[in-house]
DNA sequence: ATTCTGACGTGGG
DNA sequence: CCCCACGCCAGAA
């Protein structure tokens, strides 16, 4: 239930996005009900690496740029793993960002 | 306990 | 469109 830590919960809406699909840092807060606490979303991601298989190449900031692809192994894994999935990246930033947006607010039902 | 940081977001200029 | 400053809160030192 809401017992559940900020990270998990993080993990859980990070591991529902769909192939091929992106979503922003302050859409999961937002869904959480921590939308003042973006960054915290961030935070979790970056622990999600060694806990679990997060699919955190699909999360990005606002813009769709993909501001942590340098916690990525290599240099442009995210980058690598967002193009695998059909989402086309041009300089750390994703093309038709706002068409493959994912918002777990709008398109997921409470969880 | 205090202090700083950070894979962000929003607002104002 | 770009750039700057502030808020926000959990975790690490």
């Amino acid at each position: 239930m809401s017992e559940l830590n900020f990270f998990e919960k993080c993990y859980q809406v990070a591991k529902q996005i769909p192939f091929g699909r992106v979503t922003s840092y302050g859409a999961i807060a937002k869904y959480l009900g921590t939308a003042r606490s973006a960054r915290m979303v961030g935070w979790a991601m970056n622990a999600s690496h060694r806990n679990k298989d997060i699919p955190a190449h699909r999360v990005v900031n606002r813009k769709g740029l993909l501001t942590g692809k340098h916690h990525f192994q290599g240099g442009n894994l995210m980058q690598q793993l967002l193009e695998n999935e059909g989402v086309f990246v041009v300089d750390n930033q994703i093309q038709n960002f706002q068409e493959i947006f994912w918002d777990p607010s709008e398109e997921l039902q409470r969880r």
